[in-house]
RNA sequence: GCCCACGUAGCUCAGUCGGUAGAGCACAUCCUUGGUAAGGAUGAGGUCACCAGUUCAAUUCUGGUCGUGGGCUCCA
């Protein structure tokens, strides 16, 4: 099972570079104060390929400045600065930053506890800091600044507004360059790009930004993943026969008395779209519910969903469920819209409107640790098909939530279990980052850049039950409460789509290729020949279309090449004469050993039936 | 929503220190019928994202709006 544990300890190296970004990091600061002396500093640690700083000032970094504090930042550094560490107390420290008027750091120092704190200082520049650093800033020479951000402080929006200048550095140029080339390749695996250059999908401007629209070959991998799902929901999911899922459909809009029960209206506003319609909104009829304190609150009779889970619950409502039928579960690959904040929308990775392979098991608390073990697998299942590495983490309850602490304990208790039974010392925890309505296990996958994005939830909850009052008959007859587990195993089709074309960079397997073969006539004189081929494989069950452009053969291998199409046919005088083909792989160069449409055929479905996710 | 940057042909990009624009690829027609990653010729294609302002004149300067990218915040 690839589960990735996200590494907690650094190697030598990492250590050595650790030194090295964090000490650049203070280098930036001291030429930025020296450029811009009224600025103040808030924090400036060392990340993953570099660092950054948070910077609170009222000049606004563009991107001309970035070049010219590394001017100032090589001129610094060639002063070799040593890096002293200094031991303070801290009533001495705070009065040093109240001195320098450092009001985010003398803040900071109040929060840390009694005792020595230390200092650094390189030449004239001094910052709070526990170290370690490099010995001076003549060591430092390898990096470059990329990019300045708005940031807050303490990450809160609603304190100050700061600005992040972010750089890279490296213990050699070497590394540096191979850092800014690693970045390029990134972007040829973007899954943007591809989607573009491949034509898999398009944002169009007059629809709406984050509405992503499929076109045809996207479609068509999209619905593979469909059907994959849809077979192996109503056959039981991973490993469990017999735990079957059943179908159901739910309307996009349901009432806004409904959003209430479940709590979103409460919990969720920010994230919704309401409903309502002209003639309501031209009657006048929304300001006056507003005026009158109705549920409705002037916001319309309906919501869009952004979820599928109040509808599931109400159709567990219908007819009474004994202990016998339970475990229920119920899937959809339902579309929800959410309304979100327009600088987080990203490609297929972060969209307003998408479809979760969604679903909601409902049980006896006997039965959830099984239930979600299940789940576990089914997640682990789908991501080692693909060769995905994951990480696996837990996240317990935030300030936002409904029901009581004694649940939420019982609740995370549970989740933690399964964790400690299935990723032991593998999995991390988040505290307050779980759903409003219970605490969840995240699976999270990279994309082409490094970012995490979370695929596969397991939510458990049992404050939702309670709202939407289900109840089943237990074996004692009496009306009892069931437990709600709330679980997408890729997350959203539109998410693990984009992640797919980046892991893959856009060469699917081909059991999800929207084309599996284009065949190449060399001339016109083959076109009868080559038409037959691509009705033979058609036959066959092979997705295969004919080149017949007035092309050279060499154009048409670079277009398919281009194209990434799985396998290419030539088929000239040669073939035609002795009744064979040639066949090209993308992966493989020319296969000497398939001459032969059924050959052709028969390896297709060969690779298919095992989903072999090949990569370059 | 916030900070910075960007928006020129279907795509990737030049360009105009203010005088209504150009390349390559793609597309169309024609020539070429060619054996493993780009054959040739001709042609069509742009309200220079949108709306205001300044100006004799705005694609270019200024402001706003919309959209995109990198982050922050937020999340599938």
């Amino acid at each position: 099972m690839p589960i990735v544990a996200k590494l907690t300890e650094r190697s030598e190296k990492d250590e050595r570079l650790h030194r090295i970004r964090h000490s650049t990091a203070h280098l930036m600061a001291a030429a930025v104060q020296s450029l811009w002396p009224e600025t103040k500093l808030a924090f400036g640690p060392a990340i993953e390929d570099g660092f950054y700083y948070d910077f609170d000032t009222e000049h606004r970094f563009s991107d001309d400045d970035l070049r010219t504090i590394e001017a100032k930042m090589r001129e610094l550094a060639r002063r070799k600065a040593r890096f002293e560490r200094q031991e303070i107390r801290k009533s001495d420290a705070l009065d040093l930053f109240v001195r320098l008027g450092e009001k985010l750091k003398a803040e900071h120092v109040e929060t840390l506890p009694d005792g020595e704190i230390t200092l650094y200082r390189s030449g004239d520049f001094v910052d709070l800091c526990a170290g370690p650093h490099v010995e001076h800033t003549g060591q430092l020479q390898h990096f470059q600044l990329t990019s300045v951000s708005g940031a807050y402080w303490r990450g809160d929006e609603n304190r100050e507004q700061l600005q992040r200048i972010y750089g890279t550095a490296w213990e050699s140029r070497e590394e540096l360059e191979a850092h800014l080339a690693r970045l390029e390749e990134a972007k040829r695996r973007d899954h943007r790009v591809l989607g573009k250059d491949l034509r898999l999908f398009d944002f169009p401007e007059l629809a709406g930004p984050g509405l992503p629209f499929y076109l045809p070959k996207g479609a068509h991998i999209l619905q593979a993943l469909k059907d994959w799902m849809w077979d192996l929901h109503v056959s039981g999911g991973y490993g469990h026969p017999e735990k079957c899922y059943e179908p159901l459909l739910t309307p996009h809009i349901l009432k806004t008395d409904a959003w209430h029960t479940s709590g979103h209206i409460q919990n969720y506003r920010e994230n919704m779209f309401m409903v309502y319609s002209l003639d309501e909104l031209d009657q006048g009829l929304l300001a006056q519910e507003s005026k009158e304190g109705s549920s409705k609150e002037g916001l319309g009779n309906y919501g869009l969903k952004p979820m599928n889970c109040p509808g599931h619950l109400m159709l567990y409502n219908v007819g009474t469920k004994s202990y016998r039928d339970l475990p229920v579960r119920y899937f959809e690959f339902g579309t929800v819209y959410r309304y979100e904040r327009a600088g987080t929308l990203h490609g297929m990775l972060r969209v307003r409107s998408f479809t979760q392979d969604d679903a909601h098991i409902f049980c006896t608390p006997e039965q959830y640790p099984d239930e979600i073990e299940g789940v576990f697998d089914f997640c682990c299942h789908i991501l080692d098909t693909f060769g995905f590495e994951y990480h696996v983490g837990l996240k317990t309850r935030g300030e936002k939530r409904i029901g009581d602490d004694a649940i939420w304990d019982m609740a995370e208790e549970g989740l933690r279990r399964i964790l400690e039974k299935r990723a032991a010392g593998k999995y991390y925890v988040q505290e307050g980052d779980a759903t409003f309505y219970g605490p969840k296990v995240d699976f999270i996958i990279k994309d082409s850049l490094g970012r995490d994005w979370q695929g596969g939830t397991i939510q458990l909850d049992f404050n939702l039950p309670d709202r939407f009052q289900l109840e089943y008959v237990d074996a004692d007859n009496q009306r009892k409460r069931p437990v709600m587990i709330h679980r997408a195993i890729l997350g959203s089709f539109e998410r693990f789509f984009g992640l797919l074309v980046e892991e893959f960079a856009g060469a699917l397997p081909l059991w999800l290729a929207p084309l599996h073969v284009r065949v190449l006539p060399i001339g016109e004189a083959q076109a009868d020949y080559a038409r037959g081929v691509v009705s033979a494989l058609g036959q066959a069950g092979v997705r295969a279309e004919l080149d017949d452009s007035a092309e050279k053969l060499g154009k048409k291998i670079r277009n398919g090449k281009t194209e990434k199409i799985p396998f290419l046919v030539v088929v000239g005088a040669q073939e035609v004469a002795s009744g064979t083909i040639t066949v090209e792989g993308y992966f493989d160069g020319k296969i000497r050993e398939v001459t032969r449409v059924e050959e052709l055929a028969q390896r297709i479905h060969q690779e298919i039936a095992a989903k072999t996710p090949r990569r370059r």
